[in-house]
DNA sequence: CAACAAAGCTGACGCCGTCAACATCGGGAT
DNA sequence: ATCCCGATGTTGACGGCGTCAGCTTTGTTG
């Protein structure tokens, strides 16, 4: 006879998260539903509520996910062998942004603001850790003299935000994903020399 | 006697859009029920479907107003006597970082990857809108020599881009509201003269 | 081996979006 | 003036959903 299922799933939360993640990318986070997310696993309706307390939990630890990959991808981006700044910064556009084309419902979901109060402390150190990469990079340039000086912070607030405003375009459909990739190159060099001619 | 109710509310579409933009700001976008919206303007539970055919045209009609505020408040700020291109663009980075703090909610919606076909045509001409007037701001400085030259677009789009993620990040509580607003000048700034030392 | 906690299941509840069928009103053609 | 019809309301129903309470299975721990 057919082996039949285990009572007991055996790691139904890494099930939850992957099928998730299927659907999130194939029809959206609005088409998400609990339900068929336990039937696709092959559970109750009511098995999900075991391993998150509602579905916003879910949500947010697939977000939680996603910084994960963000974040790795935008380190090891970081530690690319690079000559110039501009080619740093090129490297870790080019990670965020590929990162956008290949998830761009997940990254709208990781920004979104509906989040647990729960989750909304470990997201925050998330978003945090993505920023140090780009900080990182600004504080070393600093130092070399290669980037304006002052606060850091600031600085890096300018170069993230122009980066993440991209990312949100493309994610939001309201940029051509292809086209933006293309002149990305141009779009570092604009953001590390200026709109005014020099 | 209380004036009975009429049986035809005589504007309920606007009448639905306001209560909902309302409970947009208050409860956030997930919590947006026709239902709900329905009892709070006092029809039946079904009336709103006569003037949008299911809950996401609502939604899309609610974006299409938001644009229609934003573009009315960048054509406002655009055309201010300024005196400098630094000066121009500040006003409109001003405008636009404004509008994403007085209403997160709504630019979160805005720019949401999930809507209508049918409305996809209107709302990506309110983006072109929004960018033409970026746009102009951005030829008109290079008739000037004000601004590097090179393809308007491309130019544009690293200024929209950067300020659009300052507003999306804002909107996403992932950069404090004031704190943004405080260093928009020096940000403007940068964005204009560079990261790289001079 | 007994007891317990973790992790399943079932059933129920209320809310939701949507549809079909019917009611009411106002305005335009005759 | 009347009739008719489309626009805009109402009611009722359906299935899907999230969530909860209560029960069952299972593996582990003492």
């Amino acid at each position: 006879m057919p082996t039949p299922r285990p009572y007991h799933h055996g790691d139904l939360r890494a099930a939850l998260l992957t099928s998730a993640e299927r659907t999130l990318r194939e029809k959206g986070a609005g088409a998400l539903s609990l339900r068929e997310l336990a039937r696709d696993t092959g559970v109750s309706h009511a098995a999900p509520g075991r391993h998150f307390k509602d579905k916003q939990a879910l949500l947010d630890a697939l977000a939680l996910d996603g910084y994960e990959r963000l974040n790795q991808s935008l380190t090891t981006a970081g530690a690319l062998p690079a000559h110039s700044l501009e080619e740093r910064m090129t490297a870790l556009a080019r990670a965020y942004l590929g990162f956008a084309v290949d998830h761009p419902e997940l990254l709208e979901l990781m920004f979104a603001r509906k989040h647990h109060p729960d989750s909304s402390a470990q997201l925050a150190e998330a978003v945090e850790r993505s920023l140090g990469t780009f900080m990182g990079l600004v504080a070393d340039a600093q130092e070399r003299g290669e980037i304006v000086q002052g606060d850091p912070e600031q600085v890096t607030t300018v170069a993230a935000a122009s980066l993440h405003g991209l990312a949100a375009l493309i994610a939001g459909c309201a940029l051509d994903a292809e086209q933006t990739l293309a002149g990305l190159d141009a779009h570092v060099h604009l953001l590390l020399h200026g709109l005014k001619p020099r």
